[in-house]
RNA sequence: GGAGGGGUACCAAAGUGGCCAACUGGGGCGGACUGUAAAUCCGUUGCGAAAGCUUCGUAGGUUCGAAUCCUACCCCCUCCA
């Protein structure tokens, strides 16, 4: 067997590890072989929305798969979708999207590219925006772009079918989504696109687009979808149970911490960056007892932590955490909040230093036995607290104050 | 254009004249326990110190009293054309 062929199984068992599909996987072997032979890299495209510009572990899955492709030397294209997200997302009952300005968008666009490259290496990674070309369409390109597809076709795409059968509303510019995303793939002359399991209908219209204008179609590579804290939806923004790569180590690292322990082998997976071996000692620990769940999720609560803030970070989360939630102790950092020399009531102070939204939620808290001073438990709220400097307001087990008196 | 259905708290969803600040589930928050901010269990979830006040698409009206009845308006959905 020659060199070449070597590289290119090697590639193909690399890029094939963690893909919920390749379609079709004989074309992405032939790509991949011409792509060697021919010393010419491939055009790996992905699109991401400018409105909700935090990028969370959820996505990494993704990226990670397209830092993978870099490493091989292929081309990264990245889309911001500075056009579509203008018009909304088709998924269920979505709100009309607020209409984003240019500077918004460009902004959004920015601090994208920020936290993408701590994954993904700048230097070998396009950013394109599809107003760029999607701007510039007449109508009779739209609807040759329309007529492509039949409605038929259209209500394959799982969220529409759904919708359709149950009488739920679908409107027409939502069927534009898919045809604007698959022609960004026409744009970029993209031999790749990758995207979660959900986005396989808009990948495959990306290779009916492209088809229609002549190219040669893109492969679709689908990624699992990770779930999010909870453990049942997948990871979003706007459901909050996500875990942002800009967030701070402590945040990183706690958040890791409540995931579920039945989805701590995907974490490892999906995100962790392990190598197989270490994933395999770890799954196997798990399943015959010898590991202990907790310390399996500390390891991968450092991991994690480690790769988006650094290890020196993470080793401080780790022992910020087992102080504070396994020794109960206080943490290290507690904000200061000023006071006032005199007596207050504690109601009045947990609201004043935002510790409680409102006075009934604060008294709540107190009845429930959630407030500590110095890790007494306040038991009254009509309490009056005569502050001392130094003195440790705590609500719940995750927030502190430490009080100055002024 | 015509006919019908609907808008209830963070979300979903009951309630159809007083017992409704509003069942229930999810989520959130707090507590217990633990092996962690897992799981499980318990409590709590409009504001107000309280009396009470403001909430059930919006604005009016009927009534001793309305989320519940009437009128107008706004919005959403379905079907027919």
């Amino acid at each position: 067997m020659s060199l070449r062929q070597d590289e290119i199984d090697h590639q193909i068992k690399i890029l094939r590890r963690g893909t919920e599909q390749i379609t079709p996987f004989d074309e992405f072997v032939k790509k991949i072989t011409k792509s060697i032979e021919q010393n010419k890299p491939l055009r790996i495209k992905l699109g991401l929305d400018p409105s909700a510009p935090d990028i969370h572990i959820g996505h990494t899955v993704v990226l990670e798969k397209l830092r993978q492709f870099q490493s091989f030397g292929h081309i990264i294209t990245i889309v911001i979708g500075t056009f579509t997200g203008q018009i909304g997302d088709p998924t269920g009952k979505s709100e009309t999207r607020k209409q984003l300005t240019e500077e918004q968008v460009m902004q959004n666009a920015l601090t994208y590219q920020k936290q993408i490259f701590k994954i993904l290496d700048p230097d070998k990674t396009e950013v394109h925006y599809n107003g760029t070309w999607l701007a510039t369409l007449t109508f009779s390109d739209v609807v040759r772009l329309a007529s492509t597809f039949t409605v038929a076709r259209m209500l394959e795409r799982d969220d529409f079918k759904k919708r359709f059968t149950e009488n739920a509303p679908i409107s027409i510019h939502e069927f534009f989504y898919p045809l604007m995303q698959g022609y960004d793939s026409v744009a970029l002359a993209s031999d790749v696109e990758l995207g979660g399991t959900d986005q396989t209908f808009n990948l495959l219209a990306g290779r009916t687009l492209q088809k229609e204008y002549g190219q040669e179609q893109q492969i679709a590579i689908t990624m699992p979808i990770l779930e999010g804290l909870d453990g049942k939806q997948k990871m979003s923004k706007s459901l909050g149970n996500y875990i942002g790569v800009s967030e701070s180590a402590s945040e990183i690292y706690g958040k890791a911490m409540s995931i579920p322990d039945e989805l701590m082998l995907k974490y490892y997976e999906l995100v962790s960056g392990v190598d197989e071996d270490e994933f395999t000692v770890i799954k196997s620990g798990l399943e015959d007892g010898t590991k202990h769940p907790r310390d399996a999720k500390m390891r991968l609560a450092y991991l994690l932590t480690t790769r988006f803030q650094g290890e020196e970070a993470a080793q401080t989360a780790q022992e910020e955490f087992i102080r504070v939630f396994q020794k109960h102790a206080l943490p290290e950092d507690i904000p200061a909040y000023d006071v006032a020399n005199e007596a207050i009531g504690i109601v009045a102070l947990l609201v004043t230093a935002k510790l409680a939204p409102s006075n009934s939620e604060a008294r709540r808290l107190i009845a429930g036995g959630g407030v500590r001073i110095d890790g007494e438990v306040i038991h009254d709220d009509q309490w009056q607290v005569l502050p001392q400097d130094g003195q440790v307001v705590q609500v719940g087990k995750r927030r502190f104050i430490q009080l100055r008196v002024q």
